[in-house]
DNA sequence: GCAAATCTAAAGCAAATCTTAAGCTAAAGC
DNA sequence: GCTTTAGCTTAAGATTTGCTTTAGATTTGC
């Protein structure tokens, strides 16, 4: 879900353009004036940013110069959004640094054509680092592209859910993660409803993980508070191999 | 000197145009028509290419399509230049692979700065993508000139599409391709949710890779995120007869 | 021992994917 | 030119996968 920041004083073109941009799917941040437009690009790192020229403050074409100055922003394309139409306010537009120019009014659908011909063109370079965030602790390592867990020597498969859930409780290893913040966190909405949905993913991740489901070693439950993972660290897991043989306990 | 291939069939505006970026120091070749224009973009190898719509024998779109899926041609920027100003149209031309969109009449300078702004973009990239071309890994190797893959000991042919399918997945082996960075790559625009064309020519190539294509051992499918082409290395692929212990979750 | 919390198993449902086949287009052969 | 063919796309139904819900059993803390 590509991020684009929208950098406009007027809030009526503002609201409009991010809620189009919104239903096509793309993850949307406003800005009133340069400034801040300017601080919030460093900040989110955006995918393309949508420049407004007439800007209160500083105006739109300094902030693009800006942007193309600073090294962390000099990448980001910008498609300039403005109701200068004359071919020398383009020009200069261009000259300023700007990937596109649109001119006010304009048709919602052609400025979407223009966001993701832009966001195609420069999307293919960063596709290395994106997926890259494999989490690891102890004996657990997460690879989210496969939604995979390697555990111990071997590997499992996990559903959606059941990795985030895995990669909620991992984020938080050792301590005890309540239900709301798990909903909230894996799925997104607030604690009231549907523990119960919880605890039928916590046992199929047990009957993944566990060497005996039943008596959870690693995926623990916390009686009224919530659940915790607890692994072992690099030491233990040495000791741990040993005794897991034994586990006659039943 | 950047070069510039201009495909337009009016001797008039064609001249117009060479003649200005001439001017502004580009190398510009000139093609009558979408064949020409097809066969010299792959000759040339041009920087960029001005491309009119209304074209004899094969109209623009069909051409700028084309151009996206040539592996040779893929990455060069198009700018569209047309009498078509309907917003349709624009859209059109953008879902086709364009860049830019330029309306007849139109201004040279707004020309000549979205000709700037395309190569200033676009310079910075192509390395990246020409040098990542993995052509073998494991037991598979890829001929491009030919449309056919070596696949452990015997040769099998593809069409265009399943090659530039195989060609994508093998780029990316191990990780998991997303259906719209297939479509991106392999088709080159993006048609709207045309997810279902995907599978088909995923299935082509499992018929014709996988020794039993309804449980596929190398083009593996990752539920809700896309395909996987996950190949053996040399040491993997002695032992590979014996090792089914760690999937076997069916 | 009781009530609340948690676990287990299975069923129902929705979405993603697969399979098959038919239609269409462009190139090849006659 | 006309027919044939290979390749691509589209469509429809079948199947698989994953998520949620339900109901009853079990455990926990007091």
């Amino acid at each position: 879900m590509p991020r684009i920041l929208v950098i406009d004083d007027d809030p009526a073109i503002a609201e409009l353009v991010s809620v189009n941009l919104e239903m096509a799917g793309y993850d949307v941040n406003q800005a009133g004036d340069g400034v801040k437009g300017q601080a919030l690009a460093v900040q989110l790192m955006p995918d393309l940013i949508m420049l407004d020229l007439m800007l209160p403050k500083v105006d739109g074409l300094t902030v693009c110069q800006r942007l193309r100055r600073d090294r962390r922003t000099a990448e980001i394309p910008v498609l300039m959004l403005t109701a200068l139409g004359q071919t020398q306010d383009k020009v200069d537009g261009f000259n300023a640094g700007a990937d596109d120019y649109l001119t006010k009014p304009f048709e919602l659908d052609e400025m979407l054509a223009r966001v993701r011909a832009l966001l195609r063109r420069t999307d293919r370079i960063p596709q290395a680092a994106k997926h890259s965030e494999i989490l690891n602790y102890g004996p657990l390592t997460l690879i989210p592209e496969r939604y995979e867990a390697i555990w111990f020597d071997s590997t499992v498969k996990l559903t959606h859910l059941e990795f985030e859930l895995l990669h909620c409780l991992l984020q938080r290893h050792g301590q005890t993660v309540s239900p709301s913040q798990i909903l909230q966190e894996v799925w997104g909405y607030e604690p009231n409803d549907d523990i119960e949905t919880i605890r039928v993913h916590v046992r199929h991740l047990r009957t993944k993980l566990e060497p005996d489901p039943r008596h959870p070693k690693y995926i623990k439950t916390v009686y009224g508070a919530g659940y915790c993972l607890e692994l072992p660290t690099a030491e233990q897991s040495d000791e741990a191999a040993k005794p897991s043989q034994v586990e006659g306990l039943s």
